[in-house]
DNA sequence: CAAATAGGTCAATACTATTGACCTTGTCAA
DNA sequence: TTGACAAGGTCAATAGTATTGACCTATTTG
């Protein structure tokens, strides 16, 4: 199929087409992220294999890390899941001494959790394939794009959550 | 504990430790892409499970339309996963009609992939929705924001699937 | 023809997650 | 003090996704 007017062939594609453009770009970046997704969580599920631990455990791990003593369900607001479903990953970590808990002094029904010796050891190095992953991203790409990456994550959470975690990822605190 | 020199206190951290700050900043990134990550999954997630299918159904159903005619082969070298996991996904997808396959012509035990056109309307159904979310954060930063978010995600890649994936992202072509 | 490749299949197992029902402990206000 | 409600746990059933391992067919290619 031979080009007749040469003058538009100097992209591969037909120029005059903004809304193909943008759904093409659009679907770029869903890709992206699966790809990039795909291969942050590669590594560390591989080390995760080893202790017999999962992602989900990883997940917890995490996130006690990030917010100690804070109670399970903050931990749930968190993971977006269900306590069924943190239950088996707690009650592994406290099983095999990754985490503590405590019962809240202001509400003793509350569960507060923290990250033993042994926990912050593993956390550390799990997350620390994840952190070179991304300091060599950064690197590569300099501060300007970073700040987009990070807008621009922040503009794909839901509207009600982005102040939540805006401060959360920001302040550490709860 | 109190601060001996009050300069130093006009911001709350201590400003004299790049590495420490090096390190928020990547674990910042890292639960930035969490949180993405689930509220990008979790709207088309609820829509598949009226049509019974999981995650993987979207997945597969999204890549066949990126990559028409395409190779089961092929699939599975973007998805990472292995024969006896896509082997399900596909076999749903083709009795349900959303999938149809031919015996390829250059070689015939390669299965080359199409979405039907019931298929091609329910991709549209589920991506449409991330589509919707990509847009209104890309909307939302602008431009160069975006430029640096697609940097970064190309970043974080395993560095042997960079020129893969940004040619197959871009390219659309295997 | 023999080796390699594309793909499929059966079976066992594991991890993550769900819904639903029901329980204990503790807080707080009427 | 009692009753409503909240934090959290637990048992059970089910589902979705994925793995490893073994073995099979059809087809291409050296």
């Amino acid at each position: 199929m031979k080009p007749t007017f040469v003058g538009c062939m100097v992209e591969s594609r037909p120029p005059a087409n903004p809304l193909f453009l943008r759904e093409e770009e659009l679907r770029q970046g869903i890709e992206l992220m699966f790809y990039a997704y795909r291969d942050f969580t590669f590594e560390s599920d591989q080390q995760l294999k080893r202790y017999g631990l999962g992602r989900a455990h990883h997940r917890a791990l995490y996130f006690i890390g990030r917010h100690p003593g804070h109670t399970v369900g903050h931990l749930l607001s968190i993971l977006k899941v269900t306590k069924q479903s943190i239950s088996r990953v707690l009650k592994d970590l406290l099983e095999q001494g990754y985490v503590e808990q405590k019962s809240g002094a202001r509400d003793r029904r509350e569960r507060l959790l923290w990250l033993t010796e042994k926990g912050q050891a593993l956390e550390q190095e799990l997350t620390g394939r994840q952190s070179q992953r991304f300091a060599r991203a950064y690197r590569e790409t300099g501060a300007e794009a970073v700040d987009g990456f990070r807008k621009v994550l922040l503009g794909l959470l839901d509207p009600a959550e982005r102040a939540i975690v805006d401060k959360r990822v920001r302040g550490g605190a709860r």
